[in-house]
DNA sequence: CTATAACTGCGATCGGTGTTCGCAGTTATA
DNA sequence: TATAACTGCGAACACCGATCGCAGTTATAG
């Protein structure tokens, strides 16, 4: 990698090839439709290099030629899904419902593409477009009295909230189905122990819910027959709930 | 894996060893014991089957008569740094209070093992510690009048939330030093484009922060000069703010 | 027009991963 | 004592991300 041996290592940094050569026969742009492509079938396990090669039709080496690693193919296919959010809709210049609005359209390129919540969560991934969203939000939050890392903060919770929803509501990978009924069948017989009151009561009518431990937090609200309006209306509830607490004045200054 | 090929498939379910053959030589305990002393020291992508094996002193095979798969063995680590947390502190009986004192115990263990936050979150991963501190927590939303979904959903948010912080406040894994780097320097360079006013100003005093915006949000209050106690004060804070948001009474029933 | 430098595509290969299989050895039961 | 159940594990399989060097192509420099 000649170009990348100087000293910036970003995706987006790197500029334009020279006119020495022969043109490359792809766009960066290609690269990440297909591992898309192959994200969206298959989920993000499916995404390796040389499964992105043979989709287009290259061998696996050449993609090095676009890309250093397969994380900056992930930086490709998440700043790909961020440009499908829009950042084109008005604000209305209430704070809590322009958020909502992107939350909302946030969460159906989730939908779109589920594979996003399974995207390591680096410290900094955004490329144009994320950077274009965060923009966004951030001028959404303008006539907040909040300080700029507080704002910042504030997208961030918003973001992992989305994510989280986004796992909870999804479809089941159907390999793990096996592993999730499994599991489902452990917390059924725990509960039934009768070591449990609070949690059984919580659980009473639904079948089966949970919320892990040590790691990052999961739920489902489904079990028994859930329809997708409900867990919608959930996730609007929850998440105006929380935008309203993050957005109000800070009481400490 | 004659003991699998039944039916049931969590790692909790299956049942004691029989009598018959000679006993095992390490405790599924031991197991985690070597998996957790290797993501501590080494982060996640550390705990492979070899690696484990050689940290047990036993053939890399051996490990799956202890466990089915590598995914099994990350649920004996979750659950072990779940019974971390602890769960016997009493109540007070203010909900919000007695989730934000078990927040700060779970954010502890996050500070401890820093790999939590890579763990990737399936949809149900309660082990018997998890179920402990699930019925904890819900058993301080107890006063609310919140339905039992709405309950699990509180602690799934939380959860989520404690997550994100984690991620956020972590020192940063030496090899992703460079990368962090060159991500930083893209943020600096495309705002000085000046085509994200707003962004410019929120991230005015701080060096670099952002959140991603397909994927799951991160943030980072850091840059200048910041110290721990600040980044717990704002974490505590959020938290309170968003508990006492979830915990409120639900408007509309 | 030629030489050269820059660039592309890629086969071969390296070290690593999770997982499976079958075999030898051990132990308690029948 | 024979057998069934169990353990540990070496060897292997298929896949993974990444690297290296080479042949071929193209625009520029002399």
């Amino acid at each position: 990698m000649s170009w990348v041996a100087e000293e910036q290592e970003s995706v987006w940094l790197r500029p334009g090839r020279g006119t020495r050569g022969p043109a490359a026969g792809r766009t960066r742009a290609e690269l990440a439709d297909a591992a898309v492509r192959l994200a969206d079938r298959g989920g993000l396990e499916a995404v390796s290099m040389r499964q992105v090669a043979r989709e287009l039709g290259v061998g696996q080496s050449s993609l090095y030629r676009y890309v250093a690693s397969r994380d900056d193919l992930l930086d490709l296919m998440t700043d790909a899904a961020a440009g499908e959010i829009g950042v084109d809709a008005p604000l209305t210049g209430e704070p809590v419902e322009d958020l909502l609005a992107l939350a909302d359209r946030t969460r159906a390129v989730h939908v779109r593409h589920p594979w996003l919540a399974d995207v390591p969560p680096e410290p900094l991934r955004l490329g144009p477009h994320g950077l274009d969203h965060l923009e966004y939000a951030l001028r959404a939050l303008a006539p907040t009295a909040l300080t700029g890392a507080a704002k910042v903060e504030a997208v961030a919770v918003m973001n992992a909230l989305i994510a989280q929803f986004a796992r909870t509501e999804r479809p089941g990978a159907d390999a793990d189905r096996a592993r999730r009924r499994a599991q489902e069948t452990y917390l059924r017989r725990a509960v039934a122990e009768g070591r449990h009151p609070y949690l059984a009561e919580a659980l009473g009518g639904a079948a089966a819910s949970g919320a892990d431990a040590g790691g990052s937090g999961e739920s489902a609200a489904n079990g028994g027959g859930p329809d997708v309006a409900d867990a919608h209306g959930m996730f609007r509830h929850t998440m105006r709930r929380v935008l309203t607490a993050l957005t109000a004045p800070d009481p400490r200054g």
